[in-house]
DNA sequence: TCGATGTATTCGGATAAGCGAATACATGCA
DNA sequence: TGCATGTATTCGCTTATCCGAATACATCGA
């Protein structure tokens, strides 16, 4: 059975987990799925403050999970990895199993 | 481009990301998936006292990420769902991937 | 260079998470 | 029933995280 040794479990959680740790990115990286972004315009979309939307993509690209390019005064963020929403929707998917099956204990 | 509906991913950080937000809980799932284990066992195995064991194994069942079943005095705890490391899995091999970028752009 | 637009950061305060230590609770067995 | 073993919870504290408001910083065009 793989289990990995405990340090890579730290930088997994530091790294990619607790970026994950907060609906507004969360919300953040499927809006920049569907197309790169400039800060305002997440920010307008997502009905955020553009500062709120700046701070948390810092903490995206920190861990370099985002990546941006700058076009003359607007930054445009993108995903790094797509497989980070591959991630997300694996987990939307097992929430729903587990919620259906919370539902038919109750039936 | 699918964009889930925000009370979704409300609902996904609360019953699943934040959960995964902890490193000695990202432990205790590989730990589980090994085998199902009881809460001394665990606690033994991973070096951590007892009662932290147990209230990280709290938070994971509240979201049903991991089940009970009791045995006499003790406690077995499972995963509920396997999927839950192959997601832990990816999010490693991104994490893999992403430093080793970052090491070829130092060269 | 100056103003306009877009982005990032700082500050202070509020809230949430995690921990160690102690203890309560549950179960089985003599 | 009473004790031993295993599990869960409470308390007080510390630390981390998030936010709004204000402001600093960067870039472009007139």
């Amino acid at each position: 059975m793989d289990f990995p040794p405990i340090e890579e479990l730290d930088l997994l959680h530091a790294n990619i987990c607790q970026a994950l740790g907060d609906p507004k990115r969360i919300q953040i990286l499927y809006a920049l799925h569907g197309e790169p972004r400039y800060v305002s315009a997440l920010a307008e979309d997502l009905g955020m403050p553009q500062p709120t939307v700046s701070r948390h993509l810092q903490v995206l690209r920190q861990r370099s999970i985002v990546q941006t390019e700058r076009d003359g005064q607007t930054v445009v963020y993108s995903l790094t990895d797509v497989r980070i929403i591959e991630v997300l929707n694996v987990m939307r998917q097992i929430l729903r199993d587990s919620l259906d099956r919370q539902a038919n204990v109750l039936t």
